[in-house]
DNA sequence: AGGACTTCTGCAATCGATTTCACAACCAGC
DNA sequence: GCTGGTTGTGAAATCGATTGCAGAAGTCCT
């Protein structure tokens, strides 16, 4: 690969000069400056950013860490994120951490010692990676819809609580009484949120709540509903918590041959674009992705550019979403009780 | 942010010391390296990644660019790639190109620049870019999924052309006789090949082809889909050449109180989770793409390892999938004439 | 002619970690 | 006491781009 030396003695020059030509800096013969772009572009010539970014110490580069790619969740993130950056002249480095406590930590080390600009940072874990991150010198770093440890960085996270609630009371307002949360682990900050919304609106309603613990994925909602609905007394409705829990609900209900919203009802958190396209059309709590994301990269980018931001104490902004009713949500029907008995037979 | 420099001068040592005292090299006193552990912990330490990439010419990174990182299809491929390649040592570095060919190109550059040690590349752009790639130090490149020129780089691509003649054979066995198909642009080398075996299987079956061309976005497939039906003679099966259209699809469906699979047929490309949990679920053609991924993980690896892979000839894997037959596909109604009609009110 | 700029270029230091080379100290064996 | 091997450490070069400083050459003004 060639370098600014081979540049600069293809051209009969010094790298200095070869350098300040190429970054168009002033004083540059004009001749000289043609020379040095030809010399660079026969030889292939391509800047090591390596070098540049270890003397300029600035990577221009941002570490994104987020629980899970194939959630559309986080895809749509990673993916607004990515452009937004780009537009102002940031790479993305992107770390997918599986929600696990222990990569989520890897990862912090890692871009730290890649020396990125700063972190966006979805964490997995509930103590965050306060040791790593106290390094010396502080690098912004931003949480994004998850939060680890409230006031130590910027954290820009929904109202999940009142989301949760909002389902739950929809679901308690068409007279529901058995209604079932399925929800993620109690390590992360938005479970618990989730949880504690739904369990207030259980309560206001002077209802039982329910809640069928486990990971974000598409297996733990299969199990938990088949779960459910074996049991005694099902649910009339299911309040499942993330996208991914929602794939394994509509798989077991199908299995199990139960009809939505027929015999039961669905209602789910985020809004990925095929709760719409479902048959029946989803009944969800959508947050307003795009916005925090954004937030996020001016938040960063504020930080980068203006003194004053770099030492402004850490804050953290709430966003709200909105109910979106749809029809996978009906009073529950006369029917429930056929239902649950037909289920004996599996 | 400590250096090496300032470990060494803690621990009363020189960098060098303290840089084999850190690495685990022989031939260094045991106190010795306690004092620089001990150092290195004291001041909050983090190697620098860049100067030690810069010395060491390789960053034990890998540059992975994706069209679009929402489509299922592409972040299943992120994730499988990211977790292979970290648990070989090596860090991803995601780029997201959102289907357009300068940014293929820009990104192409970028992953030059910063000395990634190799790249999978998902290109979106017919001609590649060569002039970018044909730089004079060679690192291994991968194509994935998609192609430019066969036979420039290693390739590791699905059959696309036999994917879609066995869905549009499966549609025209069920005695379809319009079939409508709704592809991408041509501009890529997987929308050429199912847009061929589509036309092949219509032609074996003595079908007229009906090809809608546009992007890989929901918006082209509800488009496209709205289109269709408003035709004359609608078709009375669709084949969706991609998720993101297929989205599309059920939504137009949807608002136009078209059922699935009672006024309309859907047969799909890929096979995202999401597809067999529809109600109902989707007849599709599903890709090996673990499998596939898998394989881009071990060219790679290898050609990096062996000196002697390094300069193996470029070669083009192709994969096979297979047809799931599931419940969105059935021979066509009779009372296809009618929904046509119920249509004109639209 | 002499001073004050402006323009153009090169030398050398710098960023931080690694590694080659060299040297010193020590032990063993003869 | 000398040779040869094993340990342990440091000085200095290296990776490649950038930049402060200095010097050379030219221009302009008085």
């Amino acid at each position: 690969m060639a370098t600014l030396r081979d540049v600069a003695i293809s051209a009969g020059l010094s790298p200095a000069t070869a350098s300040r030509a190429l970054s168009g800096a002033r004083y540059v013969d004009a001749g000289t400056r043609t020379r040095v772009m030809t010399a660079a572009r026969d030889l292939g010539y391509r800047p090591n950013a390596l070098a540049r970014a270890l003397r300029a110490k600035q990577t221009m580069t941002i570490g994104l860490i987020v629980p899970d790619i194939r959630n559309d969740f986080y895809a749509e993130t990673a993916s607004v994120l990515q452009r937004a950056f780009e537009a102002r002249g940031y790479r993305l480095l992107l770390c997918i951490s599986n929600n696990e406590a222990e990569s989520d930590r890897t990862y912090l080390r890692t871009l730290t010692e890649f020396r990125v600009d700063a972190i966006v940072y979805v964490p997995s874990t509930p103590a965050g990676a306060r040791d790593i991150l106290a390094a010396p010198k502080r690098i912004p770093i931003v949480e994004l819809l998850r939060h680890t440890d409230e006031g130590t960085f910027d954290a820009i996270v929904s109202d999940d609580r009142e989301g949760a609630t909002a389902l739950t009371a929809h679901l308690t307002a068409l007279k529901h009484r058995r209604i079932a949360m399925i929800a993620g682990p109690e390590s992360l900050s938005t479970t618990r949120y989730r949880i504690a919304g739904y369990r207030e609106a259980m309560r206001a309603a002077g209802l039982a709540a329910r809640v069928e613990r486990g990971p974000y994925t598409p297996e733990h909602g299969y199990q938990a509903t088949r779960d459910l609905l074996a049991h005694e007394s099902a649910p009339t409705a299911i309040f499942s918590s993330a996208a991914p829990l929602t794939v394994g609900v509509l798989r077991a209900l199908k299995d199990l041959g139960a009809t939505v919203p027929g015999d039961v009802s669905l209602a789910a958190f985020e809004d990925p674009e095929w709760y719409a396209a479902q048959n029946p059309p989803l009944t969800c709590y959508a947050l307003p992705l795009r916005e925090m994301a954004l937030l996020a990269v001016d938040l960063v980018t504020r930080r980068l550019a203006e003194p004053a931001e770099a030492d402004r104490a850490p804050a953290t902004q709430r966003f709200t979403g909105r109910m979106i009713v749809r029809g996978s949500t009906v009073p529950p029907s006369d029917s429930a009780i056929d239902f649950r008995k037909g289920l004996a037979h599996d």
